[in-house]
DNA sequence: GTCTATAGAGCGATAGAC
DNA sequence: GTCTATCGCTCTATAGAC
């Protein structure tokens, strides 16, 4: 039987405490310290449910980006109109982005320095390969309901435009004069038109 | 008079070798002992030089960020007609992102931390206001030559689709199967992909 | 200016008592 | 399972010879 009190065991505490620290600060920045400091516990039993640094941020990283790319992934292969799914991808990408601002960066930051085989666990090429988006992009490329476009740009152009202002905060805010409430207005003004621009350039020329 | 000689001195070299390891693994990522023999030096000579990491640090990444956002800054102030400043920005911005694909990982990773007063030193908000791009967009506007935009939302949607994809090469790079050749051609051919984006969302509605 | 040697603080990991 | 105490290592920074 697994355990299920919703009051939390020690392992789940510390998991969660990794989970904020590593995310704030990167694995670099991150101390065996404050995350015990964090969770309330020690060094020794962050060690012990997991083995060292190392083997914790893995899970913890992993875990992360699973969710990062699983959230576009699923959306994309879900079978109803395109236009209905561009929306859902920008309105369900943005809402998950405001509860989880450090994930983008804190993602493509680690990856950068170990741009290893981890791609594979996740299987996440196949995934993207296989969906019905592309699909859907061929066959209504070839009917002329919209332009001929490679699938893979249209996705980069859909999430650079979502994830940038998130990874680009200090500098957006800072130059728009946005407080935070401002701020979550901008972004919820881009599901708009993050919207509009792509089914813009979808229109058949 | 300035030193001019051709043959580089040991503090230019320094603070070559930190702008490298520094972009490549983060500040804290970064120790001096991989400076110093990146330089081919001694970290007592990165102390003597630059008095302590943390103001070697500074003082690169004041001038990154500078160029980072100067390069847009300078391009949206020319008085060029809007078609040939949008492309104008795809091409120069993709151009220098492929001499220097660190860069953006690098500062928005730093910024995330560290969200200060770093701003007011580049006078970033006041050349982003001011710019003719601002008002080139309302008075096209008002004309009905394009649709009525945000410049703030504008830019970041471009700057976005630009950056993205050097910031998410690892992912992208792997599901679409390309080796650095065809990742460079990806991009390539993106510079007319965000050009025709962009285009197409101001298209009057 | 440049080096070697080392101080002094902080790091991850573990031993051992409870 | 959980803690305290501590080991051994690496880090930044500097002292001092040349």
């Amino acid at each position: 039987m697994k355990p299920k009190k919703t009051e939390q065991n020690t392992e789940q505490m510390i998991k969660e405490a990794a989970k904020k620290v590593f995310l704030e600060r990167g694995f670099d920045g991150a101390k065996l310290r404050h995350i015990a400091e964090e969770s309330g516990t020690t060094m020794a039993m962050v060690n012990y449910y997991f083995r060292g640094k190392e083997q914790l941020f893995q899970r913890i990283f992993l875990e992360t980006m699973g969710v990062f790319l699983g959230k576009v992934i699923s959306i994309l292969n879900e079978e109803v109109p395109l236009e209905i799914k561009v929306w859902k991808v920008a309105d369900t990408y943005t809402d998950f982005l405001q509860a989880n601002p450090h994930v983008p960066v804190f993602v493509l930051a680690e990856l950068q320095k170990d741009s290893s085989e981890i791609f594979e666990k996740l299987n996440v090429k196949s995934l993207i390969e296989s969906t019905y988006f592309t699909k859907q992009l061929q066959i209504e490329g070839e009917k002329g309901t919209i332009r001929n476009v490679k699938p893979l740009q249209l996705i980069v152009t859909m999430l650079g435009s979502l994830v940038f202002p998130f990874m680009a905060k200090p500098i957006v805010s800072y130059i728009g004069g946005m407080d935070d409430a401002a701020y979550k207005a901008f972004l919820d003004e881009r599901k708009v038109i993050v919207f509009e621009t792509i089914m813009a350039y979808l229109k058949p020329v």
